[in-house]
DNA sequence: ATATCTGGTGATCGCTCGATAAACTGAGCC
DNA sequence: GGCTCAGTTTATCGAGCGATCACCAGATAT
C-alpha cells in the first residue's frame, strides 16, 4: 500500500505517489485551505501546498465541487464515528457524570480551529448535510439528554421530549459550542480549563432542569411551563 | 444580433440620484448581497441589484474593501446604538424582568438573516471589529450581569468578575445566540416562541447562578469553585 | 532492453473578477 | 439658448479562476 521512500533519494522532490495517497492527501490539505480561506480558496493554492501542479486535481476529482463534497464528508462525519454519544444512555453511572464524559470528548473532537471553520462555511451555505448534522444532534444526542434528564428527575420519560424541553438543551449545547466558536474563530480569551466550564455549564443545566421539574410537579401539569 | 432599433431609444432609464442616497444605497445593498453569497459577491452583481453599472461603484468608495468596511460599520454598530444595556443595571426593578426584557430586545435587533451571517462571515475573517464587538459584549453586556447577579444573591459586588463567573455568563449568552443561529443560518426548527425560550434559558441561568452563590457562601470562599 | 501503464506537467481556453480612463447625459444657472 | 458640473455609462485592462488536452517520465512486466 504505502509506497516506501526508495533509500537513494534522488532528487529535493520525490513525486510519485500511489493513487490513493494522493487522493486522501488532496481532501486532507484542501480541508486545512478551506477552513482557511473559506470554500473559495483556489485550486491552485491547493496544489502548491502539496507540491504538485494544479493540473492533477482533475485526476483525482472531476470538479472541485466534487472534492468540496469529500471535505464534508470527512469533517462532518469526523467526530460521530466514534458513537460517544451511548454513553449517555449507561444508567449504571451517574448523570452528571455522562454529561461530563460526553461533552469533554465530543468538544475535543470538535473545539479546533479547521473542524469549526469548516463547519461554519458550510453552514453559511446552507446545505443539506449541515441540516441533516444538525438533526443529528437534535436525536442522538439532546433527545437523549432529555431522556435521562427526566428520568433522573423521578418525571415519566415519555416517548419524545417536548419542544421547550428540547429547546432548553439546544440553549445548553449550543452555549457551549459557543465556547468553541469564542475561542477559535473569534480568537477571543477563554477560560482556559474547558473541562471546568463544561461542569460549570453543567450545573447551571441541571440546577435549572431539576428546579423545572420540581416545579412542574407541584402544578402535575405539563412538564415546562407554556407562555401565558 | 440587430434586436435593438437603432433609433435613439431612451437608454434604459438613468436615474440620477443625489451622492448621499446613491452612497447610502450602496452600502444597504452591499450589506444584503454579502449577507447571501459572502464577501466573495461581486461587484457586478451587486451593481445590478441597484439597476445601474459596475464601475459607478468606484465613484463612491475607492476599492471594495472600503465598502466591505462601511458595511462591517453598519452592521455592527447597528445593534448597539440604542444602548438597551444600561437597563440591565436598573435597580429598581427585578433582575428577572430586567434580563428577559434585554435579551428580547437585544435578539429583536440581531435575529435576523442579514445581521447574523454578516456577522459570521465578518467572524470568519477574523478581523479586528470582531473582537472589538466581542470585547464590547464582555465589558457592556455580561459584566454587567454578572455584577447584578452577585448583587441579587447578596454577594460583595467585587469590582471585576471571576473569569469562571464570566464564562458562565457566556455560555448562557452563547445558548441564547445560538437560537438565531439554528434559526437563521442553518434553517432549522426552532421553538417559535423566542421570548419562552428566554424565560427559559434565564430560568436555567439565574437557578444555576444562585445555587453556585449559595455553595460559594458555604465554603466563604471563591464564588466559583475551582476544579479538583 | 523494450513496451506499457499511469502519475504528473506545460500550455492554454473561456470566463469572471476588481479596477481605470474616457466619453456621455441630464439638471441647474447665467 | 448655451455653459458647467456632477452622476452615469461604455470600453477595456490585467490578473486569477476552474477546467481541458496533449504530452512527459518513472515504475513495472515481459
Amino acid at each position: 500500500m504505502n509506497r516506501k521512500t526508495p533509500v537513494k533519494r534522488t532528487r529535493a522532490k520525490q513525486r510519485r505517489l500511489s493513487a490513493d495517497d494522493r487522493r486522501s492527501e488532496f481532501v486532507t490539505k484542501a480541508t486545512e485551505l478551506f477552513a482557511e480561506e473559506g470554500f473559495g480558496g483556489g485550486t491552485r493554492a491547493l496544489a502548491r501546498r502539496l507540491g504538485v501542479t494544479q493540473p492533477l486535481l482533475y485526476r483525482y476529482f472531476p470538479s472541485k465541487d466534487d472534492l468540496i463534497k469529500e471535505v464534508y464528508r470527512k469533517v462532518y462525519l469526523e467526530p460521530l464515528e466514534i458513537g460517544r454519544e451511548k454513553l449517555l444512555s449507561d444508567r449504571s453511572r451517574p448523570l452528571r457524570v455522562r454529561l461530563q464524559e460526553f461533552y469533554e470528548g465530543y468538544t475535543d473532537a470538535i473545539f479546533n480551529r479547521k473542524w469549526l471553520r469548516i463547519y461554519l462555511y458550510s453552514g453559511l451555505k446552507g446545505l443539506d448535510i449541515n441540516r441533516w448534522y444538525v438533526g443529528m444532534v437534535k436525536d442522538k444526542i439532546l433527545t437523549r439528554i432529555v431522556r435521562e434528564c427526566r428520568h433522573d428527575a423521578g418525571l415519566a420519560t415519555q416517548s419524545r421530549p417536548s419542544a421547550a424541553e428540547l429547546e432548553l438543551a439546544w440553549v445548553f449545547h449550543g452555549g457551549i459550542f459557543y465556547y468553541g466558536v469564542r475561542k477559535y474563530i473569534y480568537e477571543a480569551p477563554v477560560l482556559e480549563d474547558k473541562a471546568q466550564m463544561i461542569s460549570d455549564a453543567l450545573d447551571l443545566f441541571l440546577a435549572g432542569f431539576e428546579r423545572m421539574a420540581e416545579s412542574a410537579t407541584d402544578r402535575r401539569g405539563a412538564p415546562i411551563k407554556v407562555v401565558g
